[in-house]
DNA sequence: TGCGTCAAGGCGTAGA
DNA sequence: TCTACGCCTTGACGCA
């Protein structure tokens, strides 16, 4: 099916390194998720609108000893089975593609290409992101919201505040990982606010 | 250690 | 036939 799908970002250890050279940022940003997010914040304080795409890809590129599994894309083609790898979208990745969830449910193949390269994610990762993304707003539909009353408590009555909070708890929702909800309110904030 | 959440894999389906 | 979708599962990961 999607093994078809020719990825516009390339996951090839020579593209991540030479993208993580040109964001300046060196090998060992990001390696584990508690150190990636003290590593970015820096970075993304420095630059508010960098996206630190290597750590997207990281776990793509590299093999637990240290290899590159890039033989396809999937990272674990070898019949030994490798260990399936898992992107960890940057917060800003994810916020983009929150705010353009919100927007629409659906991309047409121009807008989710643009999307990519703006994230600097492939297409099938967008497509993907955007796929479970809608399945997971099902799912969410089909069980009790008591978010509902949170809102509520919190005197969150105009629409723009209901805005505001939906963006906002379905992006922290979205992110478990705490190290990546450091001050949403922070460099970016102006985006929510 | 179990659980929840995530991105990605897999399968079936529909439309062009 | 190709592509994207929905639905469900899988494997990785962080947290309590």
């Amino acid at each position: 099916m999607s093994h078809t799908v020719k990825p516009v970002t390339s996951f090839l250890i020579e593209d991540i390194l030479s993208i993580k050279d040109s964001t300046g940022l060196t090998n060992t940003c990001c390696t584990q998720r508690t150190e990636k997010c003290s590593v970015c914040r820096e970075e993304a304080e420095k630059l508010p609108e960098q996206l630190c795409p290597q750590e997207t890809a990281e776990r793509h590129t590299e093999s637990p000893d240290g290899t590159s599994p890039n033989s396809s894309d999937s990272g674990f083609s070898s019949p030994g089975k490798q260990k399936r790898s898992r992107a960890a979208f940057t917060h800003l990745q994810v916020l983009e593609l929150e705010k353009k969830f919100n927007h629409q449910k659906y991309l047409s193949a121009p807008e989710r290409a643009h999307l990519a390269s703006a994230l600097r994610l492939t297409e099938t990762q967008v497509k993907i992101w955007f796929q479970n993304r809608r399945y997971k707003t099902k799912r969410k539909q089909q069980t009790p919201e008591p978010c509902k009353d949170v809102y509520k408590s919190e005197g969150l009555g105009l629409r723009e505040d209901l805005v505001r909070s939906s963006l906002l708890t379905s992006f922290c929702k979205a992110y478990q990982y705490r190290p990546y909800l450091w001050d949403y309110r922070g460099p970016w904030g102006p985006v929510l606010w």
